[in-house]
DNA sequence: CGGGCGTTTGAATCAAATCAATTGGAGTGG
DNA sequence: CCACTCCAATTGATTTGATTCAAACGCCCG
């Protein structure tokens, strides 16, 4: 883990393609620590844009909404394609599986998220969902889906912008588990989950993980062990506390010192910051 | 990594779904090594799927046509988005960056798939595809894509599909690397080369990788040296062999036998194989 | 022929897994 | 209410797999 050689060692070959340079983006300046203000409208605006869309899915398709409460099952491996799923409320978790017997947390779904993309290319799910909390989801038979989406463009673009924001989620996963040591990748979770609140409109300085810790090491790529070392320290380190009687409700005093500490574990000696071990 | 411990470790909570139970595709006897006529089969008939998917798109979007060598960029990150493509020939791989400067390689694109997904969300791309040889891409305005697939839902449901396998292999991707050890992931990695080649309809005995091991490490999550040694490790279990002078072409005599030192890795004991140091 | 890059291999080090013991709640039943 | 069990979580000791550091080799190309 923690690969620190170059990826992209190619040569530099002139493109004849009409496009930026190739490290038009790298060579801007590191850290970008904007105002707290401007995030706040941002996430306002997200979780605006998020019950907006909401509206539009429910005023034009109609669908069938399920209330499902922990451990319900919305969709399992192996089972016939027929629904996508919305998420309305609650928190779900996607496990994939492999024939040999290996499974895994490979996402977390909140307000606004779908369920089932992975369906549509063979006909059936290749993965669980499972509500980890009571919560809604909105039923929408593909089928119906795109008949509706023919006669009103929006829908096809929330749709698509659905599937293409789970595609760069999947991406930045994967480029957690596989750059980041195992302290900061547990940071990077907490960071990621309160940031997902925050675009929903939820309160990010108290969160409640409705998962074991052996759960977060599986969806992390780490044993049970790390992660409560892992949250051990940063709870020295005061970055996190504890609240209430068990140790899964986490209070994030704050948030943007979670992310200086990920970018901390990245490049310890580029921040003037004091390494307090 | 090389988390052992449950995953799914929740109430059995008695689901009001309509749903498979959670556990019944894990119930099923483990190893399932199908006939080799019938995969010859299927991958003959995969062949000519992406050769008809192809030729649909041609047909119904005359896309336009653009030849790239090794190092060309197809798309960047940052660029506005504007265009989907679909690739006719060669070798793409895809780059994701962070604000923090991490970079890494998040998939590799053959004949028949999409880049450029993760830019429909955001109106621009957040990655780079660069061409890693010789081919040729096909490009779609995505609006233009839009308008002709509202008329030719075939067109619609390719697209779909193509997401949606997306969305599958970058689940696939993000398990190996956090449920394999090096040696496997290794494996894995050229046993899902191999299976690419396949289902293209190309010989799977002899492969090229146009990467540096680098490269590979930085996709796989591993240091070039742990990459090396693990295809060391392979070519003295005659699991693999070095063709050529470089030590780019790699010969694999027998897939099956690759899958099976994946799983023996898993599963160790489970199976009655010798373990041959 | 010599320099540069990619690769291999060995030895030392380190981070995370494993093994093991203990604590602490939540729930159950006397 | 307390004793009991069960499971999640923490923490320590040890092992191990992978990284890091280092050296050498081979190939391509000027």
């Amino acid at each position: 883990m923690f690969n620190v050689h170059a990826a992209t060692a190619t040569a530099p070959a002139v493109s004849p393609l009409p496009s930026v340079p190739a490290n038009a983006l790298r060579a801007r300046p590191l850290a970008t620590p904007a105002p707290k203000r401007v995030d706040a409208e941002a996430y306002q605006r997200a979780s605006q844009q998020i019950t907006d869309t909401l509206a539009v899915l429910r005023d034009t398709l109609a669908p069938q909404r399920r209330v499902v409460h922990a451990g319900d099952i919305v969709h399992s491996a192996g089972e016939q394609f027929t629904h996508l799923f919305i998420v309305n409320a609650g928190l779900y978790k996607v496990i994939n599986l492999t024939p040999d017997g290996r499974e895994q947390v490979v996402g977390l779904k909140f307000r606004g998220d779908w369920l089932g993309f992975d369906g549509i290319a063979g006909q059936q799910y290749t993965c669980d969902a499972i509500a980890m909390d009571t919560g809604e989801v909105w039923m929408v038979r593909y089928d119906a889906l795109l008949a509706s989406a023919a006669r009103q463009p929006v829908l096809m673009s929330l749709l698509h912008e659905a599937m293409s924001r789970e595609i760069r989620r999947d991406r930045d996963s994967l480029m957690a588990v596989c750059t980041l040591p195992a302290d900061a990748r547990v940071a990077d979770f907490l960071r990621d989950w309160a940031d997902s609140l925050a675009r929903r409109g939820l309160r990010t300085d108290q969160i409640t993980l409705r998962m074991t810790r052996a759960e977060i090491g599986n969806y992390l790529g780490m044993t049970l062990e790390t992660v409560s070392r892992a949250l051990s320290k940063l709870a020295k380190q005061q970055l996190i506390g504890f609240d209430g009687k068990g140790r899964r409700d986490i209070r994030i005093p704050d948030v943007a010192a979670l992310t200086a500490f990920v970018q901390d574990c990245v490049a310890p000696e580029a921040n003037g910051g004091v390494t307090l071990q």
